[in-house]
DNA sequence: CTGTTAGCGCTTTCAG
DNA sequence: CTGAAAGCGCTAACAG
């Protein structure tokens, strides 16, 4: 294991010119001096260690990101835009899948605290759970207190910078746009009712259907995922059109719809939530609200890396965009 | 920043004492000292300094992921895999995406080796690139040299253990599978011609035809993405069925003769290669070969931290799936 | 511009 | 079972 030292050694400099020239210091070397190191490393095949220089310094390259489950495209979408920026600013990026469970969040909290990450970053929805979010949030200063740097996307429920997709916003508008199309009578497939995204699509989506006048629709829960989004479209009857509160599961809806013999959109119409890049391709096309995913988890990123502690909360809004998934009644 | 010193100093005993209780130590600790530490490490808050821990073990609880892209469901997938692996080792992971850029993959694994994780694991396919493997080679066989451990999942063209996916005898299987319900004329969408792994499958599927007496397929490259499928299918005429080289190619291709007019599989059968999960709710459901993506990323982690230096290569074979996609003819 | 020298926080012999 | 002390490799004053 060749060390600084060694580099040092057989360039016959100090330790600290050595460095000066091969660790990025602000100081200046001469050129002869600065040569003779760089070639010292290159031959040595000199590595930094970095575990030494984070203790050093007091400070690492490394920043944590923790989803809830990278396979979902939903949080692969927000975690590409949040590593791109990290690359741009030559920063590693530790990743921890929680696999929706609130308590490994916290566990990973404290683990990239351990780990002295320069920021971490919390993707994803926070759960209804006073305990829980208590527990997080202690977790949370804990980290801060010693000058770690915190950001999230999702609900501001942490007192920390966070990007928030308005879900309220972005369903009543997607409501108003399917009664505008004639329809009447909604179902919805709600997901989990611990889980604050959905539920607040749920009530942005309720809340325009009753300022219209129209009818309350039929709630429907399950899981978060495309299973739960099969398994509640199996229970739907009697409405003209299934609001599925993400694309994931809107994808399991159209599923058990195909597998039931009921046509979409002719014998219903259907609608998502995200926008997913890797399902428009589907047919029919879905409906749906779209988040800009890759841009939330950068501007993320960028607010937990930026010199002074945000301004708390930067709302984003969805944009409804209707294809075929969706048709005009009458 | 609470040290483990200040522990030691509230618990009233040596730092080593303290270590051995906090850093499980194989010796042993009293009870009565043992308690008291734990108490102090709670009241003060410690959090274990990894940096430092890294720096005097000499050893990491990190490894390395470089994968191509994230979004593209095939690494998510197989990073997945490899993730919950290191979850149950207690292993965080790094992940650096090199969206296709084989200098990247090179930095990465350099930057990883500074990081001194424990294995890295690198994902994707090779490039058929004399120059460009030897550089990585050079990389790899330096972070070995000090200890490092290395797999890979593509090609077992680095000199470390690797789990490879048998894409010639997948894809000539699929060719058996595709002649066997009739078709004689073909097309494959082949994706670049300085990726491994897509020229493989085009390998083993147009061997599989000439075995067969049938006439060679024609060849068209492009990108390796959901574009790329477009932008071939559009150039295709006169045959009866289309091999993409990857479901997400097939994909594109799906649309682009939905753009034109063609249907599938009445007009042409179109076949993929992976089985993406994400993809599966497609209509037409897409025929494809299917491969053990998180599995294979599972191995590939284990075959890198066994205790000894694996055995080379550990081949997948997929399995061909026939769906909706295609269709016999005649 | 260059070198000396104290640490950074933790682990791990080596004694006791 | 417990403690003292010597590093792990690098950085950052501080002095020249």
């Amino acid at each position: 294991m060749v060390t600084l030292e060694d580099v040092a050694r057989h360039a016959g400099v100090s330790l600290a010119t050595a460095s000066r020239v091969l660790n990025g210091s602000t100081r200046q070397v001469g050129a002869s001096l600065r040569v003779k190191v760089e070639l010292a490393a290159a031959q040595l095949g000199y590595r930094t260690n970095v575990a030494a220089q984070t203790l050093a310094r007091g400070a690492s390259n490394v920043i944590g990101l923790v989803v809830h489950d990278l396979t979902d495209p939903y949080f692969a979408a927000i975690a590409d835009g949040a590593m791109r920026v990290a690359e741009n600013q030559g920063l590693m990026v530790m990743i921890g899948t929680t696999h929706r469970d609130p308590q490994r969040e916290i566990a990973y909290v404290s683990t990239l605290n351990a780990q002295r990450v320069r920021a971490v970053l919390l993707v994803g929805s926070r759960v209804a759970d006073e305990q829980l979010t208590r527990r997080l949030r202690e977790e949370l200063d804990r980290y801060r207190e010693t000058g770690g740097r915190v950001a999230c996307v999702g609900q501001d429920l942490l007192g920390v910078d966070t990007v928030v997709p308005d879900n309220r916003l972005g369903a009543a508008a997607l409501a108003r746009a399917l009664a505008g199309l004639g329809h009447r009578s909604f179902a919805v497939l709600a997901g989990p009712d611990r889980l604050i995204a959905p539920m607040d699509r749920v009530a942005g989506f309720a809340g325009a259907l009753e300022e219209l006048g129209l009818p309350a629709p039929l709630v429907l829960h399950s899981s978060f995922d495309r299973e739960g989004g099969y398994a509640a479209a199996t229970q739907v009857s009697g409405v003209t059109c299934v609001f599925a509160v993400t694309d994931v599961m809107a994808v399991g809806a159209l599923a058990a719809f195909r597998d039931r013999g009921i046509r979409v959109p002719e014998d219903v119409s259907v609608a998502g939530f995200d926008d997913i890049s890797t399902l428009r391709d589907l047919v029919p096309s879905l409906s749906t609200v779209r988040l800009p995913l890759a841009e939330m988890g950068a501007r993320a990123l960028e607010m937990a890396l930026a010199p002074d502690e945000g301004t708390g909360a930067q709302v984003v809004t969805g944009e409804v965009i209707l294809r075929e998934s969706t048709r005009a009644l009458g």
